[in-house]
DNA sequence: ATGTTATTTCAACGGTTCTTGAATAGTTGA
DNA sequence: TCAACTATTCAAGAACCGTTGAAATAACAT
């Protein structure tokens, strides 16, 4: 069974992808449409964005593999690839943070929600 | 309760920091050593960097809030800004996808550990 | 086939980022 | 003071990224 590890340059491939306004907006987009993901023509409406400029940040979150697409008759679908942006994610807190208790402290707290609702992180405390 | 809201801008600055090999080795070695941190001239040593480009860098990631310097003697001392990192992470997971239970399952997952995942290409195939 | 809609590719320009060597500033010790 | 050490700033050039309009590809409907 190869554990196939996420690289770094995977990680700094999907780092570079999400450091751009453009692209962090489809996926926010995009994140509540889940698996159902929306046509890119709906998205560019959504956004606003000339086509050529919207395929263009398409590309690069799915060739970082942030995104999915699928083609329906004559729409492309784009969507999240969930296990992509979590991977990322978890480079991050786990191999370049090296599990961090502030750091992890930090991205358990809300910083602007009330108390009492405390986020969902990877298990830390746990075994 | 100083609830300071991670703006997008700021996280946004924080990602495009993130976004390359340097200066996620810079966080990578400064990680472990906490709130001590290192002095400039060790780091450039450690990772075989010219000085203005260590400073350069250095410099970017403490303008983006992850990285914080103090003066001691005649070296600057870097250290890992754990709440600014953290909270970088926690905007990605937060804010950006809404605690999107795949992502939080991805990210919870040692990518490594993941069973009966073979090579986590990205589907450019379909009908 | 023709036309229409949906999306991507191309080429060019403008802007930003990264690296490098040289010069500069600040600190310590003799 | 001068000399040695540490770190940052500066300036130039290369490399890369993002936007734009025009053209091209693909799928469907009539």
């Amino acid at each position: 069974m190869g554990g196939s590890k996420v690289h770094r340059s995977q990680a700094l491939a999907a780092l570079g992808a999400l450091a751009h306004e453009t692209r962090l907006d489809l996926i926010r987009l995009l994140i509540p449409t889940g698996t159902a993901g929306m046509p890119a023509g709906q998205i560019a409406q959504a956004l606003g964005l000339a086509a050529p400029r919207l395929s263009f940040h398409l590309s690069a979150l799915e060739q970082a593999g942030l995104l999915q697409s699928r083609k329906v008759a004559r729409n492309v679908i784009y969507s999240v690839d969930a296990t992509g942006v979590g991977q990322t994610i978890s480079y991050l807190l786990n191999d370049c943070c090296c599990d961090h208790p502030e750091v992890l402290a930090a991205c358990r707290h809300r910083p602007d929600t009330v108390s009492g609702q405390g986020a969902a992180l990877p298990g830390t405390d746990r075994t």
